[in-house]
DNA sequence: GTATTATTGAACGAATCCGTCTGATAATTC
DNA sequence: GAATTATCAGACGGATTCGTTCAATAATAC
C-alpha cells in the first residue's frame, strides 16, 4: 500500500557497488595519465581496480567510452573550481585578490594537472567532452569575470571600456608562463607563498592599468 | 685521384629517397593528430605515406620512436619561430610591437596548433622531447625577453625591477585566453587584423605599467 | 526461505598489430 | 656490363586486445 507508484525506487536484486564505479574510473585515469590512451586496456583497468573485466564492461561498453567517462569526471571537478567569479563589486581590490588567489591555487593543483593530462591524452577520443569542459571552465570564467568587470565599471569603480579584453589580460597575467608549463606537463613555477604574492602583484598592476589608485588611495 | 679520403662522400647503391622520409613523418603526424598515438600503426603510416611497411621500418625501429620523431620534427619548427627576441633596445615600442605581433601570429598558426596536438597526444611517449621543446620554445622566449627587458631598464628606457615577472606578464597578456583555447583544441579567438590590434593594445598597456608615457610622449 | 541482480574468474573466437622475412625490381656507383 | 643498396608487395608467427560468454557465487528484496 505504501509504494504503488509506477517506478519502484529500489529495484530488486543485488545493487551495484558504487565503490567499484569509482575504482574503475580511478584506475582508468591513472593508466591514462601514465601511459596514454593505449595504456588503458580493459584488462589493465580491471586488474588495477581489483575488479573483474566483466564488471568493467557492465559499466562502460568499450574502452573509448571509458576514456570519455574519465575525461567527463575530470572535467566536472573543474566546474566548481575554475568557474569562480569575484564577490562583491564594492570591495574591488579584495574581491579581485580573492579571485586571483583562488585561480592560481587551482592552476597549481593536482586536479588541474590531471585535467590537462586527460584533455591532452584524450582530445581526439572525446572532442565533444573536451569542448564542454572548456565552456564550463576557462570559457565560463572569462565571461563571468568580464560581466563582473562591466558592472564594476558601471558603478564607477573602474575604468574598463572593454571588459572581455580586460578579463583576458587579468587571466593571462595571472597564469603567466604556468599555463604553457602545464601544457608541456611541467609543474607550476610558483608554489606556496609565491602564489599569493603573484596574485597581489597582478591585481595591483591590473588596477593600475584601469585607473584605480594604489592601495590606500 | 680526386677522392681518396677515408669516407667516400657518396656511398654506392641506390640512395634513400628523402621525399619518403617526409611523407612518412607527414602521414604519422596526420594519424597522430587525428586518432591519437594508437592511431599511428606502422601499417597505417605506410599506407597513408604511399610507402611499403619495410620502408617505414628502415627509418624508424618501432612506432614509439616514430612518434618521437614526429614530436621532434614538430618541435624544431618552434625553435625558429617562438624563440624570438625583440630587436634594438632603443626603439622600445617598435621592437616590442614586432615581438608581440610575431608571437601572436605564431600562436595562431597551424604550426602551433599541430605542435600543441602533438605534445598533448604524445606527452607520455616522448616526455624528454617535450621537455626539450619547452626549453627551446616558451622557456627560451621568456628568458630572452627578460634579459632584453633588463638591458632596456639598465639603459633607463624602462622601469622594470623584475624582468622575469614583467616578461611573464607580457607573454601572458598576449596569449590571453588563446593558450587555454589551444590546450582544448580550439582555434584562436583572434585572427587576421585583430592580431595586430591586440598586440598594439597589450604593448601599450605593458609600457604604461612600466612607466613609459603613451605614444608621442 | 525464493527471486533477482551483481560479480567473479576464466575461457573463447576474432581481430589487430608487431617485427621480420622473402623474392623481386629500381636506382645508383664503379 | 657488375655490385650495391633502396624499395616494394606480401606473407609469416607471435603477441595482444577486444568484446562475449559461461557457470558459480554474493548481496539484496520479498
Amino acid at each position: 500500500m505504501t509504494k504503488t507508484r509506477k517506478k519502484s525506487p529500489v529495484p530488486p536484486g543485488r545493487p551495484q557497488d558504487p565503490d567499484k564505479d569509482a575504482a574503475i574510473l580511478d584506475a582508468a585515469a591513472a593508466l591514462l595519465f601514465q601511459g596514454g590512451p593505449q595504456g588503458v586496456t580493459m584488462e589493465a583497468v580491471a586488474a588495477r581496480a581489483g575488479v573483474s573485466k566483466a564488471t568493467v564492461y557492465s559499466r562502460h561498453p568499450n574502452s573509448a567510452e571509458l576514456i570519455r567517462a574519465v575525461v567527463r569526471r575530470q572535467g566536472e571537478a573543474i566546474i566548481g573550481h575554475f568557474a569562480v567569479t569575484p564577490g562583491s563589486v564594492t570591495h574591488l581590490r579584495e574581491s579581485l585578490g580573492d579571485f586571483a588567489r583562488e585561480l592560481l591555487v587551482f592552476l597549481s593543483s593536482e586536479e588541474h594537472t590531471q585535467l590537462v593530462r586527460a584533455v591532452g591524452a584524450a582530445r581526439s577520443l572525446a572532442s565533444d567532452s573536451v569542448r564542454e569542459i572548456f565552456d564550463n571552465g576557462p570559457g565560463l570564467t572569462l565571461s563571468q569575470l568580464a560581466r563582473w568587470l562591466a558592472s564594476a565599471a558601471a558603478a564607477g569603480l573602474l575604468d574598463c571600456p572593454q571588459p572581455t579584453r580586460s578579463a583576458e589580460l587579468l587571466m593571462g597575467m595571472l597564469s603567466g608562463i604556468d599555463l604553457a608549463r602545464a601544457l608541456f606537463g611541467l609543474p607550476c613555477a610558483r608554489q606556496g607563498a609565491a602564489i599569493a604574492e603573484h596574485a597581489d602583484y597582478v591585481v595591483a598592476a591590473f588596477l593600475h592599468l584601469h585607473g584605480v589608485a594604489p592601495r590606500g588611495g
